[in-house]
RNA sequence: GCGCCCAUAGCUCAGUGGAUAGAGUGCCGGACUACGAAUCCGUAGGUCGCAGGUUCGAAUCCUGCUGGGCGCGCCA
């Protein structure tokens, strides 16, 4: 596909060269060429600075450089309408409408495929992403992970990485005890026992219905055995009754994974074992006080972490050790890990890990989602799952809505906080950009469904028609601003930043809907309606496009 | 105390070392007898937290400070 940018770039390096040649231009090394697209339309539709870059080495004043390379470009294809030098240095570049014209039909030709490309081809990445532990239902906070880290693979596909989602589930260990003495107190209590359920225990009210479920199917059984058999039934059964709620949750939100990989696994295969037999062997773990340490000092920690306490059992970092040292091994050409911002002074060890395995400490990404912070009606909302307080993503989803939900979460760059008022989201749940954005599909989809009852056909290709009637400088501006969503795509994509897409979508939303508030697409000249309608279908491929990176929906009507 | 993240319009937030820093929302005033008014047009609103530095040029990069969030366990 051809490429406006890079016909330009192409171009002026070309200017470059024969400026060298024609002993014009200095023989010394170049600058990169690089071109942006001004704020002001006056400033053209590209801009370099390149000329100010030169004018050091050249030794001369940098609007003299840029004549001289103006002078140098050969534009045999009229790609350009008009060139200028401006301010202290800078050229800037008008494209002709026809080569803006050509965008048109691209986008046609590439429909589903227009955005995306072959950046990442080749590239494996394993996401890892949501892991919020069985011991209770999702909240706010996990939506804006999962959501995050959804999108991002969606993201990461349209560049051509080969994603694989991940989900660790930390079905082991001392919160999962807890989670199964929770229950099995609530199940004495459910059986007249007078309990008194301890503080540390967990308190929301999931905890008496998973414990009257278990009664529904044990009866007074438990009761009969030792606690510590009962203790565990009751973790095993409301680990696995809980994570089948998360991933309903999950499934509800949109959310899907490739593998849900389990902690216990890595005992009962003894993969912990040999992950710490590894590297007692290599020196990295030692014993001290009774108690094994991994070196993480070595690899800039400011302490060494303990892997197996004096009592044998071992901490989560010995798991988390297992199950990096497994995603390193299979083989994937980067792993990123999405984490709550809470857990940022975990990653010294856990990239302590990568290393002493002789891995790169970039081989491992680990992005920190900052807090949500839950509000209602401006107050702060308290969040504990253990002290049962708590709004969960279930209760957003239905109040809110999917689509908005996510569009929420994803108008935002990940590393700055979010608060979520959740009677602000509901009240705003109609003036929510999402349906801005989506009102753009609906409103074409409309018009497409007019000119159809009118009896008039679309273009059924683009060599049909007269896209020389598009002159229009609002129409102009439409075409230009869809020739930017390739670019936003990938740059999303190789900077890991899904906000990058809705923030075009709404720009794009803007530039449709004053532009449909201007001029009529369907009109009494038959030439100028079929180009306007080849025109506003495009418009449709890309906002259904980039809301299908958002895992949002592109409704015909609303 | 140490570490990580953040600070841009009243509020919520974008912003690629570039030219006159932008949206949404809220306030005020306008636009449907035509393809969907969930829309559009206009007015007003700024010490880019503060102070230095780097350079032709800094909201953007560097240093220090201030303010806020989070973390600093043989918990997970």
């Amino acid at each position: 596909m051809e490429d406006i940018k890079e016909k330009l770039q192409g171009l002026i390096l070309q200017a470059l060269k024969i400026g060298v040649e024609k002993g014009e231009l200095r023989r010394v090394p170049v600058p990169p060429v690089e071109l942006e697209a001004p704020k002001l339309p006056a400033h053209g539709d590209f801009a370099t600075n390149v000329a100010m870059a030169m004018a050091g080495l050249q030794k001369r004043p940098p609007r003299e450089v840029a004549q001289t390379i103006l002078n140098a470009i050969n534009d045999t294809d009229h790609l350009l309408a008009r060139t200028e030098i401006a301010g202290p240095g800078f050229i800037n570049f008008f494209i002709s409408n026809e080569y803006w014209h050509r965008v048109l039909r691209q986008i046609h030709e590439s429909d589903y495929a227009y955005g995306r490309s072959d950046i990442g081809k080749g590239r494996k990445i394993q996401i890892e992403f949501v892991s919020a532990n069985p011991t209770g239902p999702l909240h706010v906070g996990h939506g804006r992970g999962a959501i995050v880290g959804d999108a991002l693979c969606s993201i990461l596909r349209a560049s051509g990485y080969e994603v694989e989602k991940e989900y660790y589930i930390n079905d082991s260990g001392r919160q999962i005890h807890t989670l199964g003495l929770s229950v099995f107190l609530r199940y004495q209590e459910f059986h007249g026992a007078s309990i008194d359920f301890p503080a540390d225990c967990y308190q929301g009210d999931y905890i008496r219905e998973t414990a009257q479920a278990v009664a529904e199917k044990e009866g007074r059984h438990l009761l009969e055995i030792s606690e510590d058999e009962a203790v565990a039934f009751c973790a095993k059964f409301a680990a696995s009754n809980i994570l089948n709620g998360i991933k309903q949750d999950l499934i509800d939100f949109g959310v899907t994974f490739d593998n849900w990989f389990s902690e216990q696994s890595l005992f009962d295969t003894g993969a912990v074992d040999k992950a710490l037999q590894s590297f007692k062997d290599q020196g990295t773990i030692y014993e001290k006080d009774g108690a094994l340490w991994f070196r993480t000092t070595d690899f800039g920690d400011e302490k060494d972490r303990v892997v197996v306490r004096t009592n044998g059992i071992t901490t989560y970092f010995a798991s988390d050790i297992a199950y990096h040292r497994d995603k390193l091994r299979r083989k994937f050409d980067r792993i990123i890990d999405i984490w709550g911002a809470d857990h940022h002074g975990y990653i010294p060890r856990i990239s302590a890990c990568v290393e002493a395995m002789e891995y790169e400490k970039e081989k491992l990404k680990i992005i920190l989602i900052q807090l949500v912070n839950l509000l209602r009606g401006g107050n702060p909302v308290a969040m504990s799952t253990r002290a049962g307080e708590f709004v969960t993503l279930r209760a957003v989803i239905d109040e809110v809505g999917r689509d908005a939900a996510r569009f929420i979460f994803l108008t935002r760059r990940y590393d700055s906080p979010l608060d979520f008022d959740l009677e602000l989201a509901k009240r705003q749940s109609n003036d929510n950009p999402v349906y801005y954005v989506q009102y753009v599909h609906a409103r074409i989809s409309s018009i497409l469904r007019k000119a159809h009852a009118d009896g008039i056909k679309p273009p059924s290709s683009g060599d049909s028609v007269d896209l020389t009637q598009l002159k229009e400088p609002e129409e102009l501006a439409l075409i230009k601003c869809m020739a930017h969503y390739p670019a936003v795509a990938a740059e999303s994509a190789k900077l890991m930043e899904p906000h990058r897409i809705p923030f075009y979508l709404t720009e794009l939303a803007a530039t449709f809907h004053s532009y449909y508030n201007k001029h009529r697409v369907l009109t009494d000249e038959r030439t100028l309606t079929a180009a306007r309608l080849y025109m506003v279908s495009a418009v449709r491929i890309i906002v259904r496009n980039g809301l299908q990176l958002m895992g949002v929906a592109a409704p015909e009507t609303m």
